[in-house]
DNA sequence: CGACCGATCGTCT
DNA sequence: GACGATCGGTCGA
């Protein structure tokens, strides 16, 4: 039994919370009439202008970052590097840019669409692992940022499973040391022993403070 | 293993 | 004109 979310799900003041409560929902992407769908397994919290790691950090307001600072419950899709389209959900209410970053998630539905879009020929752990590899599987680009997330072609929905609390490690946030010491906060979430994970030694076994 | 490097381009200064 | 909320490959120990 699948229910999407509805926006006061995403409209809510803890973007922090709303990360790890993201663990286990699942995506579903309806792209060029194909249909995919997965667990989110890892996620980031970006905690508005204050977050030396956010795009939004000192109050700023772009072309690209406008979405983060509409109504929570759509979607903040930007270009990384050139190559990588990052997927993000845009939490909180007008005027406070809160996102979470989905980082990883585990196949569902759509497999061979997967392996169709990422050029793979087999199933394994780098098909839908790390961000950038997200967005090329499920058929996410920048021309979704900005749409609702409660309906086609991007839906996010729960299933009535529940990671319970042991199953849930924290650790700081990956790629942003930049960030000073906001490169420190426990605003990374991911489900213990998934290998879907992204991060190396030290970033999906345990407290990587 | 770990370190490093190239790809590739929209965005902001 | 510089630089990423990345990835996958290579190289050396």
């Amino acid at each position: 039994m699948i229910k999407t979310l509805d926006r006061s799900f995403y409209q809510r003041p803890d973007v922090v919370a709303i990360a790890r409560e993201l663990l286990g929902k699942v995506v579903i992407t309806t792209i060029d009439g194909k249909l995919t769908s997965a667990v989110i397994v890892e996620t980031e919290a970006y905690n508005g202008i204050t977050d030396k790691a956010s795009h939004a950090f000192g109050g700023r307001n772009t072309n690209r970052t406008a979405v983060m600072f509409g109504e929570g419950g759509r979607a903040y899709v930007y270009l990384c590097y050139g190559i990588h389209h990052l997927f993000n959900v845009v939490t909180n209410n007008v005027g406070t840019p809160h996102a979470v970053l989905i980082r990883a998630v585990e196949p569902l539905d759509g497999i061979d669409i997967m392996l169709e879009r990422t050029g793979k020929t087999v199933q394994d752990a780098s098909l839908t692992r790390g961000p950038g590899n997200v967005s090329k599987a499920l058929g996410i680009n920048t021309r979704h940022t900005g749409m609702l997330l409660t309906n086609p072609p991007l839906e996010m929905a729960e299933n009535g499973t529940i990671i319970s609390p042991e199953n849930i490690i924290v650790s700081k946030r990956i790629g942003v040391d930049y960030a000073a010491e906001d490169a420190l906060l426990p605003y990374r979430f991911f489900i213990k022993g998934n290998k879907y994970v992204s991060g190396s030694k030290g970033q999906n076994g345990g407290l990587g403070y």
